[in-house]
DNA sequence: TATACCGATGTAACCGGTTACAGCAACCGG
DNA sequence: CCGGTTGCTGTAACCGGTTACATCGGTATA
């Protein structure tokens, strides 16, 4: 006794309707060129057997999977959550199912997901801000369509949404200048991390090109809440004194100015905090956090947009640049003192 | 001249090794019954040619594809996207790769959706709290390893992790009636959806229980943060008055809480505020909001060990109750007038 | 009545992998 | 020197769909 057959296929179907496969894959793709007779016994015949086709099996006779492939570092935090939301809906819309994968920063892990993708997805919306996009590209045929988002510079061709982390980061940094901060810290985020290395650059740039009233300090983080309450801590002990702090993202400034205030300390009032991103829950925190606007859910509606072109062999090479909008709210007021 | 071939095939290999088939598959999946020096030239050739294998091919052969299937309503707000986090690492962690999805509450779609996925995915999480599980289900081969999430009873036998909602809106209701409140409305969630449903008789229950002292009064919200912002309106007019709010789920909670204080109402001082599920925000808001915590993240994480196991044939059903934990913060003290 | 044409249906190749089985050479002990 | 292993390699069937092309019966045309 045989117990294989656990799905019936497509053979099964045709042997109980006592048509060719030909004509279930007719009848069940909605083709007109059948028989009424034939049509409800194939319908019926698969009703009968339970059949669901093999979607599997399906994409890989037409060579067309309606599936992307999304690769980012993690899930962890809102932030990417965001984009993954703008991803979705908009694939969704365009008929098209996401594939998800998380490398957790390691290239090797990069590689091997993407290869595990390659025939599998119709495109791919690449995260990598913190490993070498190029190596990873190299493990992946040129013909498969790409979108870059915030990636590390490369020497590819592949359409990309790149972030001006530069200009937001100034933004931000002009901004505390502008409301008379002088001793402005940056709580950066992990240095293996394109987008922290350019906003570091950029702060530092920003309070250079500000003359000598400032003094330019870096404190690395690591993009997660608790390396904001470990400066917090570092802070309340008096070991890091600062008027303002310029975090590199959202979590960190929000995990900052949450120990800080429950350590008794007065933010805004005694300490000016901002953040970046603009993550759903920066304006939801006591005081509401200023910050770079980065719409990531815009963003991941874009980069499915297009890939949805470059699947369609429509444009070559898109490149999206987009400039982080400063949001201020009250955790930078003017500074009184 | 023909284009087709965009990408190489083992076959394209085959040839330019100058060996069969049989022998690059064994090369390339690293069985050590071949010579070193064909394993060499194998190795060459693909190499050479930029040779991805085809993942979609081979998972057809082998009738395993460790993908599995998360379908979800949506990925709105931290909710979806908690749970989404503890499905991600934990199928990472398994040597799974994740095929989401979304159906907005359609059941049409959700036939749809997992049909497309038969053939694609191993297994499948669903969590449908707004439609006719029964009716997806039979759209799925028998076979199929399910995990149920949250889901409307059925008269199915899948594996299901079930979340005590009305637990959870009792130890609320319990907590504020503790606090002193009496006038304790309810903002429910959308009357078609389950987890709303019940968490809003289990008000009703509870109220009932504690005799005339208090008076049930229920407003249909559908989730999201705008429903609070609406009752926080009504309330701010005059309309609806009341010394607390349990409304079923922490983001309309927030919205609530977010409004009241912006129109210059004080809360918790005029108004206690309490909410459902403890996302993540939740602590973060000023003042922090009382909750009956599920843990979204922890059940994603169960919901794929679980469907682990059925994929494996170890366990033939497992049912998990979850007891949603009472998290008390600042939005409810205990009432001083 | 013979011929061309048309629409419905079936046959078999194909998508790109895996693998059971067969074939063959080299080696073994008797 | 021969039968039996053993180890490497190739052939071809298979996974479950789609579809080009062949086939066939029936009708319109000359």
């Amino acid at each position: 006794m045989k117990l294989k057959a656990v799905h019936a296929t497509i053979r099964d179907v045709a042997r109980r309707a006592e048509v060719s496969v030909a004509t279930v894959s007719r009848v069940l793709n909605g083709l007109d060129n059948v028989r009424p007779a034939l049509r409800e016994r194939v319908e019926g015949a698969a009703a009968e057997l339970g059949y669901v086709p093999h979607a599997g099996a399906r994409s890989l006779s037409l060579s067309r999977s309606h599936m992307i492939g999304v690769v980012l570092p993690d899930l962890y935090g809102e932030y990417y959550s965001e984009i993954l939301r703008g991803v979705d809906r908009t694939a969704t819309a365009n008929g098209l199912n996401v594939l998800l994968s998380n490398i957790h920063g390691d290239e090797a892990r990069g590689i091997e997901v993407v290869r595990t993708m390659r025939g599998r997805v119709d495109g791919l919306v690449l995260m990598l801000p913190d490993i070498d996009t190029d190596r990873v590209l190299a493990a992946l045929p040129q013909s498969m369509p790409v979108v870059l988002v915030n990636c590390r510079d490369g020497e590819d061709l592949r359409s990309e949404i790149r972030i001006d982390n530069a200009l937001g980061a100034t933004r931000v940094i002009h901004h505390l200048l502008d409301q008379g901060y002088r001793q402005i810290v940056h709580l950066a985020g992990p240095a293996f991390n394109t987008e922290a290395q350019v906003r570091a650059e950029a702060y530092r740039a920003a309070i250079a090109a500000h003359g000598a009233a400032a003094e330019p300090m870096i404190i690395e983080g690591d993009f997660r809440e608790e390396s904001g309450v470990q400066l917090a801590r570092r802070i309340l002990a008096g070991e890091v004194s600062a008027d303002a702090v310029f975090a590199a993202n959202d979590m960190m400034a929000i995990g900052l100015m949450t120990a800080l205030r429950e350590g008794g300390f007065d933010v805004p009032g005694r300490i000016a905090v901002a953040g970046f991103d603009d993550i759903p829950l920066a304006r939801f925190v006591t005081p509401g956090l200023t910050t770079a606007r980065v719409d990531m859910y815009e963003r991941g509606k874009q980069a499915v947009a297009m890939l949805s072109d470059a699947m369609e062999r429509r444009s070559p090479r898109q490149i999206a640049d987009c400039a982080p909008e400063l949001i201020v709210r009250g955790s930078t007021p003017t500074k009184t003192t």
